[in-house]
DNA sequence: GAGACATCGCATATAG
DNA sequence: CTATATGCGT
DNA sequence: GTCTC
């Protein structure tokens, strides 16, 4: 057996970690959510690069990097520092508030209002604060009390595990239910954030209750899901954990019609690239695709009746697309 | 130079 | 009570 | 912040 040598990193992976801490600034301080995005798709596209960026020109005129990105790479690349990025490291209030937003169900808005209206500092000074349950709604105090064990990766042979635990009780209480677990797990992934699940029934429109059913299942009677964030009849979000012995992680489970089944498991199988690539395609060729269905947009923009998929090909096909398998659909 | 940058289910707050 | 807006995560 | 119109 050869030598287990640790899986090459990006050769550009500082640089990535800083612009992702751009983002990250942009998005919780100062609320701009588009700068946010820009800055993760200026990322993305140095993600892409295999060598180490050596000089402005390796990056000049790639997707998402314009002036002012380009400035800061520059600025990188000469001195090791980019300036804004240690102006925004200075400033305490918003370290602050991006600590905040660690916590699932706190965002922007609420991380701002903790500081400057509680003037809380730090996760520890949350977790003591007087009037915390006063402070924090039912999703953000489970966010609270679970914030390491979510940061921390699933790996792919517990989510094995799960799966066969979930797959074997929700057949059993009706065997006309279908169950996957899709996400980067589906693609491949060594390891995955969380754990989606998608699920169908051929009577799913008579069975408004379906899903509550099956979260009390396997809340009551295998306590497999610990906690709930949020249920309706078609999403449920919530904690699980496969034995005492493991983290506790988060789980989102929807039900799908059968019609719509298919077009929901290409979507929330991804990736997100994969998506934005085939949205664009099915618009070219005048479909409208989304994870519910694939329709002929007509020549005044009126939409058709939802073309019949059954199997992730058919959508493929459709688009006149090769069909790729899970495991390659990680663009 | 102005406007888009995906969309929507659920929880919660707010208005009527 | 119902209708609508906002925040959040996706 | 970047891109398109």
């Amino acid at each position: 057996m050869a030598a287990k040598r640790k899986l090459a990193e990006n050769p550009n992976s500082e640089l990535i970690d800083f612009l992702h801490e751009l983002a990250d600034y942009e998005k919780n301080v100062s609320r701009m959510i588009h700068k946010y995005n820009a800055y993760r798709k200026a990322a993305s596209s140095i993600a892409k690069i295999d060598h180490k960026i050596q000089s402005i020109t390796d990056i000049k005129g790639l997707e998402g990097i314009g002036k002012k990105i380009a400035a800061k790479i520059e600025q990188y690349l000469s001195t090791g520092k980019i300036k804004k990025l240690e102006t925004n490291r200075g400033d305490e209030t918003g370290a602050a508030i991006n600590q905040m937003t660690r916590v699932m169900g706190i965002g922007p808005t609420h991380a701002n209002k903790l500081v400057h209206q509680e003037k809380i500092t730090s996760i520890d000074e949350l977790r003591s604060h007087p009037k915390r349950d006063q402070l924090l709604n039912k999703t953000q105090q489970l966010g609270l009390k679970y914030l390491e064990e979510f940061e921390q990766k699933i790996p792919r042979d517990e989510i094995k595990q799960m799966e066969t635990i979930l797959l074997r009780e929700i057949t059993a209480m009706d065997n006309l239910l279908r169950a996957e677990i899709v996400g980067s797990y589906r693609r491949g992934a060594t390891a995955s954030s969380d754990i989606d699940v998608l699920v169908t029934h051929p009577a799913v429109a008579k069975l408004p209750s379906l899903l509550h059913k099956i979260v009390e299942t396997l809340t009551k009677q295998f306590h497999f899901i610990t906690d709930t964030i949020s249920i309706g009849d078609s999403k449920f979000m919530g904690v699980c954990q496969i034995d005492t012995s493991k983290l506790h992680r988060r789980i989102d489970i929807r039900v799908f019609p059968s019609e719509q089944y298919y077009c929901a498991l290409l979507y929330f199988t991804g990736n997100d690239q994969l998506n934005r690539h085939m949205r664009i395609v099915a618009q070219e060729q005048g479909y409208k695709l989304n994870e519910y269905s694939i329709q002929k947009v007509g020549s005044t923009g009126t939409l058709s009746k939802p073309l019949p998929v059954t199997s992730e090909r058919d959508i493929f096909d459709y688009l006149q697309m090769d069909y790729k398998e899970p495991h390659e659909r990680n663009m």
